[in-house]
DNA sequence: CGAGTGATTGACGCTTACGTAAACGTAAAG
DNA sequence: CTTTACGTTTACGTAAGCGTCAATCACTCG
């Protein structure tokens, strides 16, 4: 175990197979992630060290998944989360990148809206449906 | 062209290239939806014609896409869609793959949201660095 | 008739995102 | 000391989702 029991949260740390277990994915994904380099845990000796920075990192890739995005998108999407003030054309650069991950993620939400409208629909004609067939 | 000015709606028929054109997807793309059997348009000849049905399947195989489902889960999605009623076995069936669908895209629009917030906020401090070196 | 234009079927290639061994190291437990 | 648990790298395999030819056919326009 990373250790302990009431440590202060910043100093927690975890194995990958706690990461794994705790976020339902293999070790070889986590390896992969840090392969593409979206996670770069400590190294105490040879074995991978997860701080709580890099826990956050892996929950935000997971979601990022989870909404259909590359690993790819992701990298800049969570690069965003903790890059440094850095010059101006750096700043821009980061508010475009947000702005068209807004259009993008708005552009999901309304088609998980209207697909939600549709099942509905759907389901009152399937139960419709099986009223029929049991009054038959 | 599929022809013609003003058919009604049931008539109108597309050319592949017409519907990629229109949903801005290749052509490799729609025929390859067809061997994953996600599309069956019709066959003048050799030639490929796409009715209503088709076409409107093809929106919803690119909304499921857009939605990160895979083509595998698209091709489910999609089919409860035109299913016929059918037994009660199977309508209990459909309404369990709803319930699962919703279940899904309610977790979607959870994180959408989520991250939404998340980009709101970096790009609260992005303007806030940005007016401070302006300023400097 | 010849040149385009747009369609068709293979077939091979490529990227993404991992799965799946194989072969090895290390450290605590029985 | 050997087993067991947990970790490591290297490397090949695979499924999904197309891109990209190549060869061929059908139709139309000048």
């Amino acid at each position: 175990m990373g250790y302990v029991h009431n440590d202060p949260v910043d100093l927690r740390t975890w194995s990958i197979a706690e990461l794994a277990a705790e976020y339902d994915v293999t070790l070889r994904t986590i390896r992969f992630y840090e392969d593409r380099g979206l996670l770069t845990p400590e190294r105490r000796g040879t074995v991978r060290v997860y701080h709580p920075r890099d826990k956050v990192r892996l929950g935000l890739i997971l979601r990022g998944k989870r909404l259909g995005f590359s690993l790819d998108q992701i990298a800049t999407i969570v690069d965003m989360y903790d890059a440094e003030p850095g010059e101006e054309g750096q700043l821009v650069y980061l508010l475009d990148q947000i702005g068209r991950r807004r259009a993008e993620l708005e552009q999901r939400r309304r088609d998980i809206d209207e697909t939600l409208l549709e099942l509905a629909e759907v389901e009152r004609r399937c139960q419709a449906d099986l009223q029929d067939l049991q009054r038959a």
